[in-house]
DNA sequence: TAATAATTGACTAAATTACTTGGTTATTAT
DNA sequence: ATAATAACCAAGTAATTTAGTCAATTATTA
């Protein structure tokens, strides 16, 4: 699981699809004019969610997306791991090059953390980032932190935590 | 702020620096092999980790890198941040283009969760990791998981959370 | 004085991200 | 029926980031 601006897109898009969900399905079209996201990206990112049964689609004209279930089972890292795919947390089970049977003494303290990260996105609901939003937005003439401009690119920092081993062995491979 | 392997990297090279700290400050090139990270990419890391206050310097014949402060003052948020700079959670403020009011609804929403990763990770500590490590390398003929391999690239899954925002009025520059 | 090891900078290959283009298919309204 | 809509799909591409190489310089120790 990753944590970058994709997941973010993602994530933004899906919480648009949120509020803007009425009777009528959202369009892409809307979702890109809103969030100056390219249509062509959200279709990408919206055949993933599709596929993780995170939205359903509705075709033809008056067509659009859905969200799928109740906005308080969709999590935060189920999100990000749809469009960022790679969901393995521990499966670089002993494939690869573990010539030493000491090598990867670690990977435990990466598993954990990363196991750590998504328990906490995995708490983290879209109906939770609808309500903050509908909470913030109360008294509209007045919004926080809203005021705040967006800028599409390498402007708002991102958060990133991942997993691996550490070894505890040399590796022979690199010094040969 | 970021989770990739560049990240995870600086971690596994810190926790590697902390298990080998003894009398002599740590070599880079130790790390290198232990770790199967390229030596130049390591210097590359240390040279931020340097500049963040994270490690000292030796150089020349037996110098190398120790850790700067206590093991239980260096959180895991710090040494990803220090190799992924980009510091700022809410620095969008305002300057590029947030022509109309109601833009930005939603970065506080980004904001906030950003802030939450960040505070779960800047409460693990460096201390917390090597502890860990030791719990499981105790009565080290029974390594549990770590038995599985490292495997260099693209194999172990990564965590990524980021911050941004959501705009809630059109972008008129796209439609334009 | 020679070896060591950090430090610096520039440059590069590979991967990922974000986006474009050009279609097709299903559905609705005319 | 037919035209418009909007999902769906696939290939390709520019920009960025990642991970690494190469080639030096500088400080320190033996």
């Amino acid at each position: 699981m990753r944590l970058t601006t994709k997941g973010r897109f993602a994530v933004t898009a899906m919480l648009d699809l949120a509020l803007n969900e009425n009777e009528k399905p959202v369009t892409l079209a809307g979702i890109s004019e809103r969030q100056a996201i390219s249509l062509s990206y959200l279709e990408q990112l919206f055949s993933r969610l599709r596929k993780q049964g995170l939205v359903t689609s509705v075709r033809g004209p008056g067509g659009g997306y859905r969200v799928a279930k109740a906005h308080s089972e969709i999590s935060v890292s189920h999100i990000i791991t749809a469009v960022d795919e790679l969901i393995d947390a521990t499966q670089c089970a002993g494939k690869e090059d573990c010539h030493d049977e000491g090598r990867c003494m670690t990977h435990d303290l990466w598993a954990s953390l990363n196991t750590k990260i998504l328990d906490y996105l995995s708490g983290v609901t879209l109906a939770e980032l609808v309500e903050n939003k509908l909470q913030s937005d109360v008294g509209n003439g007045a919004r926080k932190i809203s005021e705040i401009a967006f800028t599409p690119r390498k402007t708002c920092s991102t958060v990133v935590a991942n997993t691996g081993a550490l070894n505890t062995a040399p590796a022979e491979e690199v010094a040969a």
